[in-house]
DNA sequence: TGCGTCATGTCAGCATCCTGACATAGCCTC
DNA sequence: GAGGCTATGTCAGGATGCTGACATGACGCA
């Protein structure tokens, strides 16, 4: 019945999709009673870390487009967690920040989604996830990939 | 940083999305002069492994739902790399295979994505890419996914 | 001052993948 | 043999994210 090449079992590259997809999955289940996506909670924590940013920035930092992230702003200001002036104070930037209601969803969502992780690293001891962290940076920099949140242009922060 | 202070920069969980973005992006660029999306990568590399799947068992094998797969098996018969039979033999399954054409490209997206691969890890020995691709499964043993890629239609990982 | 460039917000269209639903074929139980 | 159960293929609709395009405001430079 499975008489087959054991060529993705033993791919990294197929394991680390595999890893991937089902911390996606996992996140997502556990963020469900906070009515909240991976996409929204990214954006929340991101917003937390660096208020004031705009939908642009934004989208940067959360590696998507400026269009998904103003849907998801749209969204997220919509249920009172975040907050942004009807009219730019200086250029076209709105720039946001977390409600309270906003602070506090994040919150709770942040302990979940570490409940998760800890799930999936259980069985790891302190060095062995410093060491995987180290290895999975390592593969994304290896591809090119920005590894750093803070990569945005308008940082002023060139290499 | 008080006391929800989660640096995205020493998650696991958010390199591991990253890494997994990276190797998609770097995957889909590598692909592109096939006119091959990973997905569809996938599929065939699932197909050449484990000939004569249904479009059922070949999205349970991929993760992707049956409907999914319905649509990359219809676009890449229509492009002649994979035939089925246009009526069922014996049950309502239909057996897929993969054509000259099909084992063709496939051989090549094969050297492309393995190259991708190479790039990813360039930096790691033997040992480390063992040591990653263990602890890659276990992330997602552990978060109970469904880790095996050739493994019959029952994943046998019951709650 | 006037113009080109860049960044931002915003609209429209498209692609992908999902959930939900339905019809049919094979198997199992009675 | 009849009826239910499961699996499969298929259609319809929706959610999400992307590319392309356009208008506007800030800035730099002749």
């Amino acid at each position: 019945m499975t008489h087959e090449g054991v060529d993705l079992g033993s791919s990294v590259g197929y394991a680390l999709k595999v890893a991937a997809t089902a911390l996606r999955t996992a996140m997502d289940g556990a963020l469900r009673p906070l009515d909240l996506s991976v996409s929204q909670y990214s954006c929340l924590e991101v917003l937390r870390q660096r208020p004031g940013l705009s939908a642009a920035e934004l989208a940067r930092a959360t590696f998507v487009t400026r269009q998904s992230a103003h849907a998801l702003l749209q969204g997220l200001e919509h249920r009172g967690l975040l907050s942004r002036p009807t009219a730019p104070a200086s250029g076209r930037a709105l720039p946001t920040r977390l409600t309270a209601d906003g602070v506090d969803v994040l919150a709770r969502a942040t302990r979940l989604v570490a409940e998760v992780e800890e799930r999936m690293l259980a069985g790891a001891t302190a060095s062995d996830r410093a060491r995987l962290l180290d290895d999975l940076t390592a593969c994304a920099a290896a591809l090119d990939a920005p590894v750093a949140a803070g990569r945005a242009p308008e940082d002023g922060t060139p290499a």
